[in-house]
RNA sequence: GGAUGAUUAGCUCAGUUGGUUAGAGCGUUGCAUUGACAUUGCAAAGGUCAGUGGUUCGAAUCCACUAUCGUCCACCA
């Protein structure tokens, strides 16, 4: 053996092995109970970063419970992410001077197809070079035909149960991406804008957005507002930037009559308060800025300005009218921007699917009440529960073309209540009512063969494909699903489609380990749907409850921040990759180091401190294994063994002890990784294989060792291997392998829990 | 505004049913050894466990309040 530990000779060698000889496979264990665990599917077309490295928990797990004899399944797969995908392939199209309104639905998802299978492969190879013991001949993806129809059926199921309806109302959209956001996926970032005293004939008014105020169709105040009581209910003459206009005067409690004026405007086509107080006063919508960002017709000589340019521009011949009486210019509040692009959102309104949350929330709640379902660290449990108090229907619609598409088709009766964008045959971007594109020439075919979109009003029916009637025409639903919707079905979905008989055996699951900081986005989502689908109900019994979630235990982890303990972005650069740490340190390194000295669900700044010390402790290891060969070597009729615990004896006192005391370690460790404390199982390990194992056992029996002896001491030694080895796999093996191990300790025997027997 | 986490050695952090002198890594100091390992061993210094009050025979650990920092959610034009 080497002086060093170095594993850049063995990982890519020890894990071709253990791939090619099926140590992946629950089928290793045939008899054994089923555990299971789905990976949290990574973006198909991402790297690898810290969030996917913490996933070494999982294969600690499933490393120890295959040990264990149990058939461990860890289900791998990607997912197709869609509006981040998007948005990045978007980026790419704009590089090259292009954009999606350049192709027609199908090519653009043809081209992103491709795209993403270019890449897809990257992310598995960067999880197989961290040793995850993941079942590859499992592996699915979002966009997998079987998972899309599984996904698409349960959308009708819903439907069919009524959990599904169509509406009309105010989205997150933004303008940029051209598509709308779930509340969940809002940004808020804080802002100092101008708030604008704004004259209302009689009244003033404040407002952050005067470009807005062509969509006004009425002006509130507080019931009991005293100064403005003589107004309620009448209409008030107003001067604005486009002519005298009258509008409304109402009584809403949702004014605060503390703010501002006590007056504001109403616009309910482009801002949720108002839009809630617009249904309950039968208001007007009036939308004046279209989806493209620009200002519509209602702006009148506004029309085709950018909102931000509209609001320059009203503002500066309000001002010479005068019809602003001040200007706040320290205005600090916050509004809602993407995601992904920080453009700022403009709440606009939009027919959109929803899904009823309520009736799924009550199965979840109920899960978790009798302990179906149990959240580590607990307190997370309150975090899930609170979200789902306040959850609002869930909006699934998203007017991307990279996802499932909501299998729906809209018959078409009134060609003036659709709106379509499409490429021509001449390569044009065409766009309008199907009335007008019709009258304009354009043959039906043509549409369809160069779709772009479709929004179909409210009142239109919608049916299934197979639902279609000959005699009519239809044009389809262009949005794709949200796709939160799609991995919410994830454990249900891939255990479907794996292998014949995986969902009967598999499911529910054992452990969903993810980060907390999807726990809202997608565990509770998880728990929804996959109550919902696995049972095919939406109200039963605790005891169908139990065998239909999704997974038994939610482990949570912290984030990964960068050393200095700030939160790692691409935009301040310092993002620290994974595999480069593993380059340098080992895969074993970064695998212990991640979990050593951080307890479950707290972030961790990444420490190259920790990292040295796990490299030396992997060095540690290699030489306690070095000392073995040496000393079997120097002495022919050594033997080495792997003897089990509980055939352990030795009349010397010193080595009872010894006997002793690694059966205690077994117990702490199997208790440590039962309770989800990897922390503590790395730590205990840590610590007794080098200052107690090494330290002074080796130190003890040095001088005495005989073949008596030198059988305790490789028994014991392959013992905290085998404990060592959900850790640090690799080393593990290497060294098994090197002193002559019987086969492969990652599916040798997990040491038993026997105290020693004294002789 | 609501929720939640943190506050422990110079630095980064462990410490889950409350129980003897509070631990680790890195750093610091001294000594030892080239004999499995200098990616070493032995030893040492360093903490009124944020503060106040309470429960208890006993509190870093439980409770209340306060302070500071962080995160998430909601959101008033």
């Amino acid at each position: 053996m080497d002086k060093a530990y170095n594993h850049k000779d063995v990982e890519e060698k020890l894990y071709q092995m253990w791939e090619e000889k099926g140590f992946f496979k629950p089928e290793i264990n045939p008899n054994g109970e089923p555990y299971t665990i789905i990976l949290p599917p990574p973006n198909a077309n991402g790297d690898l970063h810290f969030g996917h490295a913490m996933f070494v928990i999982e294969d600690i797990l499933i490393r120890y419970h295959r040990m264990k004899g149990l058939a461990a399944l860890w289900l791998p797969g990607t997912d197709h992410a869609g509006t981040e995908t998007q948005f990045v392939f978007e980026k790419r199209l704009q590089s090259e001077g292009k954009s999606r309104f350049d192709f027609s639905r199908e090519e653009l998802y043809k081209m992103i197809w491709e795209y993403v299978s270019e890449n897809r492969g990257g992310i598995e190879n960067q999880l197989r070079r961290l040793g995850f013991s993941l079942d590859w001949s499992r592996e699915k993806f979002t966009l997998d035909s079987d998972i899309v129809a599984i996904v698409k059926e349960t959308f009708r199921k819903m439907n069919d149960d009524g959990l599904v309806y169509r509406d009309y109302r105010l989205v997150n959209y933004c303008t940029r991406d051209g598509t709308s956001f779930s509340d969940l996926e809002v940004l808020h970032e804080e802002r100092v804008d101008p708030l604008y005293y704004v004259k209302y004939g009689p009244l003033v008014l404040a407002t952050t957005r005067p470009e807005t105020k062509f969509g006004d169709t009425a002006v509130a105040v507080n019931p009991n507002d005293t100064r403005y009581q003589k107004y309620i209910g009448q209409d008030i003459e107003i001067k604005t930037v486009l002519g005298k206009a009258t509008i409304k005067v109402i009584a809403d409690d949702y004014v605060d009559p503390e703010f501002g004026t006590g007056v504001v405007k109403m616009t309910p086509a482009h801002d949720f308060n108002d839009f809630e107080v617009g249904k309950r006063h039968n208001l007007e919508m009036k939308q004046v800025i279209g989806f493209d960002g620009k200002m519509n017709h209602y702006a009148g000589k506004f029309e085709g300005l950018y909102v931000k340019q509209a609001r320059k521009a009203v503002v500066e011949e309000m001002q010479e009218k005068g019809l602003i009486e001040k200007i706040d210019e320290k205005y600090a509040h916050r509004v809602g921007v993407c995601y992904k692009c920080k453009t700022v959102l403009e709440p606009l309104p939009l027919e959109q699917w929803y899904i009823k949350v309520t009736p799924l929330i009550e199965n979840a709640e109920k899960a978790l009440d009798a302990e179906f379902v149990n959240i580590y660290p607990q307190s997370f449990e309150h975090t899930l529960r609170q979200w789902y108090a306040g959850l609002r229907d869930w909006n699934i619609s998203r007017q991307n073309v990279w996802g499932i598409q909501i299998p729906v088709w809209y018959e078409v009766e009134d060609e003036s209540k659709f709106a379509i964008t499409f490429l021509d045959k001449e390569k044009q971007l065409q766009q309008g009512t199907l009335q007008y594109i019709l009258q304009r020439g354009h043959s039906w075919e043509e549409i369809l063969n160069g779709l772009q979109k479709v929004i179909a009003d409210i009142s239109a029916t919608a049916v299934f494909e197979d639902q279609k009637k000959e005699n009519k025409r239809y044009l389809p639903e262009t949005d794709t699903f949200d796709t939160w919707f799609s991995s919410g079905q994830w454990p249900y979905v891939t255990l479907k489609t794996s292998k014949v008989g995986d969902f009967e055996k598999f499911y529910p699951t054992s452990v969903m380990e993810t980060g907390y900081d999807i726990l809202r986005a997608w565990v509770s989502r998880m728990l929804i749907l996959g109550l919902y689908v696995a049972n095919g109900k939406h109200v039963t019994e605790p005891t169908v409850l139990k065998q239909t979630v999704p997974f038994k235990d939610v482990v949570l982890h912290g984030l990964v921040n960068d050393p200095l303990g700030k939160k790692m972005s691409k935009s301040k650069g310092n993002v620290v990759n994974p595999l480069q740490v593993a380059d340098e340190y080992g895969a074993d390194a970064v695998r212990f180091a991640l979990v050593y000295g951080t307890g479950l669900g707290n972030d961790q700044a990444m420490s190259y401190g920790k990292l040295d010390a796990a490299k030396k402790f992997a060095n540690k290891v290699w030489n306690i294994a070095r000392f073995i060969e040496m000393k079997k070597q120097e002495n022919p009729g050594f033997t080495f063994a792997s003897i089990s615990l509980s055939e352990l004896a030795s009349e010397n006192a010193s080595d009872q002890e010894w006997i002793v005391k690694v059966g205690k370690l077994v117990e702490e460790i199997n208790k440590h990784l039962d309770s989800y404390q990897f922390n503590l199982a790395a730590e205990r390990l840590y610590e007794f294989v080098w200052h107690e194992f090494a330290d002074k056992y080796i130190e003890d029996v040095k001088n005495r060792i005989d073949a008596q002896s030198f059988l305790l001491l490789s028994s014991l030694f392959m013992i905290q291997l085998k404990l060592l080895h959900p850790f640090m796999p690799f080393i593990t093996e290497e060294i098994s392998q090197k002193l002559g191990g019987d086969g492969s300790i990652m599916i040798s025997e997990w040491p038993q829990i026997v105290s020693s027997k004294k002789k």
